[in-house]
DNA sequence: GGCCACATGTAAGTAGTTACATGATTCC
DNA sequence: GGAATCATGTAACTACTTACATGTGGCC
């Protein structure tokens, strides 16, 4: 599924605005989805030049107006077409991975910096994560945090593993 | 770490046509990167433009001739520029957990549907990369080796996850 | 006055993929 | 004769990101 199908998405369990999507995409979509607002805006405007959505501007206290879209019945319609649709196939890129893989002609030293810094990386990550999982404790809502679980369970089993290796590497010094 | 930098990676450790390479992505690449032939053959004779590899043309029996490269001096020092470049962050984008997102407004029928799709194609992908694995049994590839293991380690994690999930859905019928 | 959070939007660029096009050789 | 594997390449397209541009309102 495209941006477009995710925003219908989002919209089909309430009208947002851009930027409440665009938080919702760091905060709850993290692991597995993103987009930037270079593609957010112009897709709400096609989705509303579409007649999929439509845009009311709502005037706020102490912050500036926004742009609430609303998913029109054919926004439905689309959406749940896209969810019938055929999965795509999941892809990982990790450049993380890609510096490790060609690690068999580095040195023990570079590999361990390596390693510590990946390791670094992804438990920020599994954290941010986990800070946001706090907010589904007693949501009701067990897919989306299923989400976020497989997310925690993917990033553990990950720090586990590169530890190990840490391990290795160490005791070869 | 883009094409550019892989490709001058896997000709670091010997020269290599362009469906060699492809192959290498395939079946070592798979977890986490992977790149068509309507990338890689541009890269390659822009690799080799910029005096970065070597192209000569050899003869095979019973085969079609094929172009193999061979990384240069400037290549080379490319390439661990590239390494020691700061890491990018790892992406994963999954389609499975998008449609899994939206699941806590779908059919207890449609989301069992769903998870047991996803769980088999991870399975087919698991099985897929622990055949590749069998390759490397007796390697001391030790890194090329544990980024397989990686692979294996998070196909696990999510098939366990996904399997109780499912007992979760199923339960509530 | 300066910084931050909130808020929207566009233009140029990136890094690819998909589909097309071609051809050798082997096996059935 | 047709399918499969090996082999190379291009043109059109896709789906974004990055950087830029602008502005409000609150807090220190």
């Amino acid at each position: 599924m495209k941006i477009q199908g995710v925003i219908l998405g989002i919209l089909n369990s309430g009208p947002h605005s851009g930027y409440e999507i665009k938080r919702q995409f760091e905060e709850r979509f993290s692991f597995f989805f993103n987009a930037s607002y270079g593609s957010i805006y112009p897709t709400l405007s096609k989705l509303e030049k579409d007649n999929l959505i439509t845009k009311i501007t709502v005037r706020q206290d102490g912050k500036p107006n926004k742009h609430v879209y609303t998913i029109s019945e054919s926004g439905i319609d689309l959406f749940n077409e896209y969810l019938n649709a055929p999965m795509e196939l999941d892809m990982f890129l990790s450049d993380f991975l890609t510096h490790l893989y060609f690690g068999d002609m580095a040195s023990q030293e570079s590999m361990e910096t390596l390693l510590r810094q990946g390791l670094k990386g992804i438990q920020e990550l599994r954290d941010k994560l986990n800070e946001q999982y706090k907010h589904f404790e007693n949501s009701s809502l067990t897919f989306q945090k299923s989400c976020i679980e497989l997310g925690l369970t993917h990033y553990d089993s990950f720090i586990k593993k590169i530890d190990s290796m840490l391990i290795a590497v160490e005791r070869k010094e």
